[in-house]
DNA sequence: ATTTTATGTTTCGCGGTGCTTCATCATTAA
DNA sequence: TTAATGATGAAGCACCGCGAAACATAAAAT
């Protein structure tokens, strides 16, 4: 179960180092093989790989002439790429998934449960937003008579 | 059942020193392993690890499509972070959490029954603000014919 | 006075960063 | 056409700095 938000940078070959306490973690699925690809919202998506596979398989059943799912289908399997860490621990971006994101030399690691997001400091905080900014937080109807 | 206020100091590296009195509640359950996490009012939620977990699935379960849903997400589960007390009852609060609720030198840590709040104290006072500045206390409607 | 709490300090180990080396590919010349 | 040299980019290595945890001292309360 992957958690937690970091700060971290990209070095100028575009490494972006893992913080050590996740590389385990990390390491422990697949063998350490990874699958770094880009998300809708512009962020990007960074799964071992076992559990990537059946995530894909599902896009790939999608019908290929819904506009939306096949823009779906190229944007997550177009950008996937396998990958692991290198020695210490980092994670080489390739230019297409920097440019897609939008990292520079700042970005933002935040684990959900089974995978990890890479964002742009800036568009983090733009996402922190979408909850804030909502003053009574409307919750989503699932959550009816939910509490924190 | 955690209760009541206390105003305390975050030390320069932002150790946070729970008041001796909540310790061993805090101790007995989950041997001490807790959450600390973000809430969309910008304070941060402190829950034992037992407690929180139902809560993270059941998260979880949301639509990732739905903007709001996976703002919420990333933010509950994005910034949760596993750990215990040090040996002397304080809690080592990582920069990212700290920079998400303000916490400076001085924070106020708020009983909430199954959890703690840790707020800055100015957002502290405003939230207080909140309630007292409305003069009829116009309530929602599930508290219709409740009464202090 | 003794035990418990609070705060500040120091130390050690490891994590992060930058540099160096190695490999691969491309370009040019023989 | 093949070989050689240079350039680009990835991976390995080493060192330095910082962060985490333990320790120690000071304060307070019972």
């Amino acid at each position: 179960m992957f958690r937690g938000a970091s700060s971290l940078s990209l070095d100028v070959k575009g490494r972006l180092a893992v913080p050590a306490k996740h590389r385990d973690a990390l390491l422990s699925q697949s063998a350490g093989q990874l699958v770094l690809t880009a998300h809708p919202h512009r962020c990007l998506l960074l799964y071992p790989q076992v559990a990537w596979e059946p995530i894909q398989a599902k896009m790939m059943s999608l019908s290929s002439f819904d506009k939306r799912s096949s823009a779906l289908q190229r944007l997550l399997v177009g950008y996937a790429e396998d990958m692991q860490m290198d020695a210490v621990g980092r994670l080489l971006v390739s230019p297409a998934l920097r440019e897609f994101a939008g990292l520079d030399k700042q970005a933002m690691l935040v684990g959900q449960g089974s995978h990890f997001e890479i964002w742009n400091l800036d568009a983090w905080r733009a996402q922190l937003d979408i909850v804030m900014a909502s003053e009574d937080l409307a919750l989503p109807t699932e959550l009816e008579g939910f509490s924190l």
